[in-house]
RNA sequence: GGGGUGUUAGCUCAGCUGGUUUAGAGCACUACCUUGACAGGGUAGGGGUCACUGGUUCGAAUCCAGUACAUCCCACCA
């Protein structure tokens, strides 16, 4: 005996395990099929899975799945990202948990402890996402840090240096003055701090006690300042221009320069420039060619350059300063003021700004095909908003800052002498006799390598690439089978908050090194977050454990509960319903097995089909042929939300409610076996259209519905192909469904039971009208009897469709203040509807301009409704 | 501050090229049913000035402009 309820968890585990062992998620070069190729987005190699991941993977493994029973070549890579930042702070973390400090320990020991680390737990996310069902071919497997994808990095670092796209620049970093390291911007925390604006006055240089004044929160800057800047438009300025300033305290004098950057009404109008100690005044400073002067040491304190102070913290010299311009005059006032002040995460102490030596890449030329192809659509980004913002960043682009202070990740493969004249190669022997060529009088023997490595997304943004082949970044390599073969891939999917990081970038390096896009459609999935619209995360606490959801309600019903509210590019509201949901499914389709395997069936010969299974069979291949087309439709566009929710009313309402209720034989009666064996095939076919979403239900009973060889599984089976659509059938069938929901809404209301039989009248002047489906209706409305006459039945309930009056006898069952109350309510609002629709047919205007279609149409919507009201009319007359 | 996107039933969302009854689905809600597939079920029902204000049009949830409110990305203001 089966049991009522589905359960997934031994299902799931056999099927995964038997697909894994046959191969099917494995895939070659085949000359003879269309190729179709997705690259997973790498997951970070020390994460774990979250619901984030649970829907990207889910969609990916949907369009893999279809391309693969579609007689596609079906590949899907996975693999794993360094995530040099995240990884580095894991590592550290563990590191601190054993008493151990970054900074007491070598580069080559860090690197040891890190990559076992990596070994640990690297895998875990893959085994991860296996219990999801994803198909992915795993004996692809990369990561970022493999041996020859490592290689390829440094290769396309030196590549892109060769050609002079890859140069040093000063840039502003987040330093950390307590640990003495570079932060990146996650690392950052901001917070609202009560701080103090300081008001200064500067005097004019060669003027007899004029003088203009800033406002600064950092007075002990100063001695850094390099110029003041107006705003050209500044009316109270007027005199300054051209003019020169006296820092007060060291009396240099700066340059008042203008630019339309100055806010004139915040604090004075009047900006100092610091270039050396603030994010905006550098770039202000590179604009107008202004000098950098860096007062401060690498821990905070002031150095020689600031003349005063030297040595003292710059939070000590803060006040110093403050005291000293009082005392002096130079201060002009103190105003409270609240600002967003960065922290470290790892110190706690306040972040200072800081110029330091990086590499960088400059983008405008190599990012133009980049932007050309996703404008003219040749790479289309689903849904289509997202091109507007994508033009808008690659239209703005800046140069890339492709080094990192961290120990975890690609090296930079420039080698240094004492001087700090450097060459870039990939190993210290090529840097060796490079050296020899480009510096032939330098003497040094050993060279030392950059300390720093490569930005993750320097790596990654190879990834569709690399994947298949590493070696083809130097130039002059035409590629291998397989790169050849799946390259460009098809479909990206992935969350559009990395659409600059990681897609545009890997686009730029598609047409770079190969000259082609590297996909053709990006999706891009929303952000899950809770019920109450915040993003899921760990400090929250408010993710669920995806595994737990997985044991819990089994890898379908979680897939098919992501979906079920997930537009492209939308964000998704978890909710546990939505699993529930999808369980729930699944338990129907269990059911509905159940109810099929039940039946016994009668001998082929000699047994005859009765006649509403024969309409049923019609109606349901008509209904299906409908559905897949749209089905096809929605995918085609990417529609996976709208694919789902047309299966699942197909299966719930179509299948279930309405076609094995028609077919469904009396109680311990058997089937004939013409409509089992149509009905088995229709399953199928269900089961098929299904398999993507729900891989592990499908196959489970596909095997169970018939006898099946060892390598025939509903993985490998074929798409179902779309017929032609019988609308008219289609049509008719709806209104017999009318007709039967009228039916049972008259029991409902009279409160008659199903079990009881009714008569049914039917006043049509046409003979055919819904003739087929009489027995149909006559079975889901338990009728004993129908007659067809123009005579009106006294004692009997009404209804009206497609102007043809139904009446049900009832004796003795007739309110009619109840009935007549109802009428008029429906009379009501046929009136009412009549209304609209003659005004819009009184109006000249529209029966002159609009589409004969149009008006055609409204005018039958006229005659149905004056049908209907006179109907009514008569029956309320009748009461 | 710059840019993007959105606002439709209690909730989450469809509504694709302006016209397909006076706007649909799922969930939630209400009533009734329920020993013969399924209570994780069945049959029905109630529920909406399509954010607001103008405009274009014979016709607007749909197109345009403005307003309000959300939300995301980037830069974060001396």
């Amino acid at each position: 005996m089966l049991s009522t309820k589905y359960n997934p968890a031994e299902v799931e585990s056999k099927w995964y395990q038997y697909w894994m062992e046959n191969g099917f998620f494995h895939s070659e070069p085949n000359p003879a099929k269309e190729s179709y190729c997705i690259v997973i987005p790498p997951p970070n190699v020390t994460g774990v899975l979250h619901m984030g991941h649970m829907l990207n993977n889910t969609i990916q493994d949907i369009l893999v799945r279809r391309a693969r029973m579609m007689g596609k070549e079906a590949c899907w890579v996975p693999g794993t990202d360094h995530a040099s930042i995240a990884t580095e702070a894991k590592v550290v973390a563990m590191l601190r948990e054993r008493g151990i400090k970054k900074t007491d320990i070598s580069r080559e020991d860090f690197l040891k402890y890190a990559w076992e680390w990596r070994e640990m737990y690297g895998g875990i996310i893959l085994e991860q996402l296996k219990k999801l069902g994803a198909s992915c071919d795993w004996a692809r497997t990369k990561f970022t840090m493999d041996p020859d994808y490592y290689g390829a990095v440094i290769d396309v670092f030196i590549d892109f240096y060769n050609k002079g796209n890859i140069y040093r620049g000063k840039r502003m970093v987040n330093w950390d003055p307590v640990g003495k390291t570079a932060l990146s911007d996650d690392e950052v925390n901001y917070k609202d701090v009560q701080s103090r604006l300081y008001y200064i006055n500067y005097a004019i240089e060669g003027s007899d006690g004029e003088f203009l004044t800033i406002a600064t929160v950092r007075p002990e800057t100063i001695m850094a300042d390099s110029a003041i800047c107006i705003n050209p438009n500044d009316e109270r300025y007027k005199n300054l221009k051209g003019k020169r300033a006296i820092i007060p305290l060291i009396d240099r004098a700066i340059p008042i320069i203008e630019d339309e950057y100055v806010t004139m009404d915040f604090g004075t109008g009047c900006l100092k420039v610091t270039p050396a100690h603030d994010m905006n005044d550098y770039e202000l400073g590179r604009k107008h060619n202004l000098e950098v002067i860096d007062i401060l040491n690498e821990d905070g304190t002031l150095n020689a350059k600031a003349r005063i102070y030297v040595g003292e913290d710059r939070f000590i010299a803060r006040k110093k300063i403050t005291k000293e311009l009082e005392a002096r005059g130079y201060l002009n006032k103190v105003e409270e003021y609240k600002s967003n002040v960065g922290f470290s995460e790892r110190t706690d102490a306040v972040i200072e700004p800081r110029l330091s030596l990086q590499w960088f890449l400059k983008m405008k030329e190599i990012t133009a095909p980049a932007l050309t192809h996703v404008m003219n659509d040749d790479i289309q980004l689903i849904p289509s908003k997202f091109k507007n913002t994508y033009n808008h960043w690659m239209s703005n682009v800046r140069d890339w800052c492709i080094s990192r202070q961290l120990w975890w990740g690609h090296r930079i493969p420039a080698w240094y002498d004492e001087e700090g004249f450097f060459v870039v190669a990939k190993t210290e022997a090529e840097a060796l006799e490079l050296y020899k060529t480009q510096k032939p009088e330098g003497k040094t023997t050993k060279l030392k390598q950059d300390e720093d490595v490569m930005d993750t997304w320097f790596s990654s943004w190879l990834w569709p690439i690399a994947v298949f082949d590493t070696t083809v970044f130097k130039g002059g390599n035409k590629g291998n089978a397989d790169l050849n073969y799946y390259y460009p891939t098809n479909d990206l999917v992935t969350a559009p908050e990395i659409l600059f990081f990681w897609v545009a970038r890997m686009i730029i390096a598609g047409y770079e090194y190969r000259g082609e896009m590297p996909f053709k459609n990006v999706y891009l999935t929303g952000i899950v977050r809770d019920k109450q619209g915040r993003k899921m995360s760990k400090s929250l606490g408010n993710s669920p454990d995806p595994l737990d959801l997985i044991s819990t309600f089994g890898a379908d019903a979680v897939r098919t509960g992501m979906l079920f509210s997930s537009p492209a590019g939308n964000d998704l509201l978890y909710d546990e319903k939505l699993i529930e949901q999808g369980r729930n499914f699944a338990n129907k389709i269990w059911n509905a097995f159940r109810l099929v395997k039940g039946w016994t069936v009668m001998q082929p010969d000699g047994n005859a089909m009765p006649p509403e299974n024969a309409v049923a069979i019609e109606w349901f291949e008509a209904k299906f042929n409908q559905s897949i087309t749209e089905m096809d439709d929605h995918f085609n566009k990417f529609r996976m939300s709208d694919t789902l929710h047309l299966i699942y009313k197909l299966i719930w309402d179509d299948f279930c409610s309405w076609y094995l209720e028609m077919i469904k034989p009396e109680f311990g009666k058997a089937i004939d076996s013409q409509t089992y064996s149509k009905t088995i095939e229709f399953f199928e076919r269900l089961l098929k259209a299904l398999h993507p979403f729900m891989p592990f239900i499908t196959e489970e009973l596909w095997h169970e519905l018939g006898e099946r060889k060892e390598s025939d599984c509903i993985i490998t089976a074929t798409w179902p192909l779309a017929g032609p659509t019988n609308t008219v059938l289609l049509e008719t069938g709806q209104l017999a469904f009318e007709v039967i929901t009228e039916i049972r809404n008259t029991r409902n209301a009279k409160g008659i039971s199903p079990k009881q039989a009714l008569k049914l009248s039917v006043s049509s002047d046409d003979p055919s009208f819904l003739k087929s489906f009489w027995p149909v209706i006559r079975k889901l409305s338990n009728l004993e009897e129908v007659m067809f006459s123009s005579e009106k039945i006294a004692n009997s309930t009404s209804f009206i469709i497609k102007s043809v009056e139904f009446f049900i006898p009832l004796e003795g069952r007739i309110d009619s203040t109840k009935e007549r109350e109802a009428i008029l309510k429906d009379l009501d609002y046929q009136r009412g509807f009549m209304n609209s629709v003659d005004r819009k047919l009184a109006n000249e205007k529209f029966v002159a301009s609009a589409p004969p279609a149009v008006i055609e149409m409204e005018r039958r919507k006229k005659a149905d409704a004056e049908a209907k009201i006179k109907a009514l009319e008569e029956s309320l007359s009748r009461l």
